[in-house]
DNA sequence: TGATATTCTGACGTTTACGTAAGAATTAGA
DNA sequence: TCTAATTCTTACGTAAACGTCAGAATATCA
């Protein structure tokens, strides 16, 4: 065993630690929201490293939070479905232009998101100054009513 | 005509002004999510009022903004069903006692979807955060790297 | 190396939230 | 009142996101 095996964890275990059932984790992959793991061969059971629980947690967090489809959750982590599989590469490549183009990538990724849950906390922002007017309104009618 | 006559308004009007599809509305119809105005008689047209288009707008947005499902929306709403219900009866009601009665029940609901709206936030506040600590550690990478 | 537990691969089923279409009835306007 | 536009009811269709089940294959472990 080679020092830097990843404790690797299989479908349940994962469904477990993620709130989820083993048939959503193949759902998942099955539409190419979670990596394939390519080197699979066909019949043998799937294995997830920590990072990939990580992301699972993240996609599922997205979806409660955001009210994301799968769809648009595929669209919106390709990005970063790239950088992850770029991952490997990072720390084997030399050529600093190139290990800078992937920094920059997950960069623009992660301001994406940022944007995204920043225009919905605006919103519900708008929603609860609504909601405390109305709040206003009938406490004084109740004062009024007394 | 009696001048408090409330301007009324027909199914595809409504439909415009909410952004829904007629289809829409007589499935949340259907389903107890918008009032079934009783008096109604079978195969004439569904006739709504300002208030019932208030209604249907907010209906899509807390749909919307918090991602709930109609179930969730109609017990979220339920109590302000009642409420919108014993709007009537509030004018024509003597007893200040039950006027406050109506009144504490709509304070009530405010209250109950603000606690929702604002414990979405935090969790949208939380997440937030965590991405910008995330976008900080790229940006060093980035420096570091150059 | 068995036995037991877990997983795999189809494949069909289910729920939610509507879409769509048809034929009849209603409403609005000239 | 006649016509055109809108709506009504009924009923089947659909997409997304899984649930469920069966039989076979894998993994684990004493």
């Amino acid at each position: 065993m080679s020092a830097t095996a990843p404790r690797t964890l299989r479908i349940g275990e994962v469904a477990e630690l993620t709130g989820v059932t083993p048939r959503t984790i193949r759902y998942y992959e099955e539409i190419g929201l979670l990596g394939s793991e390519a080197e699979r061969a066909q019949g043998k059971h799937r294995v997830y490293t920590e990072a990939e629980v990580e992301r699972l947690r993240e996609i599922v967090r997205l979806k409660e939070l955001l009210g994301l489809s799968l769809e648009q959750l595929s669209s919106l982590l390709e990005a970063e479905s790239a950088r992850a599989h770029l991952r490997r590469e990072y720390h084997q490549t030399e050529a600093r232009a190139e290990r800078r183009r992937i920094l920059v990538q997950a960069q623009e990724h992660i301001r994406n998101q940022l944007s995204l849950v920043r225009s919905r906390m605006g919103e519900l922002a708008e929603l609860a100054q609504e909601l405390e007017a109305r709040e206003k309104l009938v406490k004084q009618r109740i004062r009024e009513n007394s």
